[in-house]
DNA sequence: AAATAAAACTAATATGCGTTAGTTTTGTAA
DNA sequence: TTACAAAACTAACGCATATTAGTTTTATTT
């Protein structure tokens, strides 16, 4: 009956992905079901098999481009000449900026990678350590060069993102912040705590 | 074959409740069967219902004891003559002991209680909005008294719950990071980034 | 227009789920 | 010891799930 619209850049795989992003928010991976994520894309269940290979092959399509998105950034980063300050200030605005701008795959990686399925489930996790390890490297760099309080590296990093991370949570009052004004003061705040 | 063995002061329901918040943690709540339930605690599933009413039911103790834990609290802190600051930063470490002392409960209240069932779901998120606007009441009262940065309230609030939040990952750490480091850390971090 | 490939459909399978019913065992009190 | 209640057990129901098989429709190319 209805096929399956792709836009310009996506293929029909993208818009079943995104659907599913959207619906593992709303129900939680193991609760939502490829009935209703047919529905969604307006087709009956079956046919989502002519494009995608398991449910839980959308699972980790959706956790590793969001790892992969910030293994990147980080990459880039640290190949930037500048103080530890900037540094971080930049990848806590990259943070800020993909909460805001690719919400739904974020919220789901960090909520849904617990139904990976091996091996994806450890390689995401080991991935996800190397990304909190290199962080820590950047403020251990930082302190050294008295740019930053000598805090515990470790305490720090894991407070600025889970505060970053909060973000899923201001969804609600997007009418009454502007995103700007929400980056801006986060970062401070943040850095405040961090920065002599 | 096997009973369920109440410790002193706790009934078996309570056992019973506490082995279901680990698993919740482990599995998801909708991952989580009352099969496997019943294996850790040491019985076959349909002996549960002897002591629980539901699986639901199980899912909206857990999250409510949490939440009311946090809204007593608030009630007495309310109550407490000193400035904003001191009031703030007893909420902040009230928090983290949370997190630290009733770990599991207070993760499943966090991450699981979107598959609370009306009128339960509604109730929880009422409460957890009510929360958050004493606390944005707090740190307007403190901003006013000028021992508060001049920053969006919300945004403070959302930072500072969420990397509180965030405690749920330094699990893996306990072994390195005494906690009372790790609380002095984090309550320093976080209001270096709101005091004046 | 005919042929081929892509993608939809219907029907069905196997599995696992929460829960109920009915029965038997276990513990307690008379 | 007998009676009673609490709590375990086995068996089973009804339902929802992801996925496969086989077929038909739709779109594209020759």
């Amino acid at each position: 009956m209805a096929k399956i619209k792709p836009g310009k850049n996506a293929t029909k795989k993208d818009v079943i992905t995104q659907n599913a992003a959207a619906l593992f928010i709303k129900k939680g991976y193991s609760s939502a079901s490829m009935r209703e994520l047919a529905e969604a894309v307006g087709v009956e269940a079956p046919s989502l098999y002519n494009h995608i290979g398991s449910k839980s092959e959308l699972l980790h399509t959706i956790c590793f481009k969001v790892a992969n998105a910030f293994t990147s950034y980080l990459d880039t980063a640290e190949n930037t000449t500048g103080s530890s300050a900037t540094r971080l200030e930049n990848i806590i605005r990259f943070h800020i900026q993909m909460m805001l701008n690719n919400f739904d795959e974020v919220y789901v990686a960090n909520h849904e990678w617990k139904h990976l399925k091996e091996p994806y489930l450890s390689n995401f996790l080991i991935q996800r350590r190397g990304y909190e390890k290199r962080l820590i490297v950047l403020i251990e760099a930082g302190i050294q060069a008295k740019e930053f309080r000598n805090c515990n590296p470790y305490v720090a990093v894991l407070t600025i993102l889970s505060a970053v991370r909060g973000l899923e949570f201001w969804q609600q009052h997007k009418k009454s912040i502007s995103s700007r004004v929400l980056e801006d003061d986060m970062v401070n705040h943040l850095l405040k705590g961090i920065i002599k």
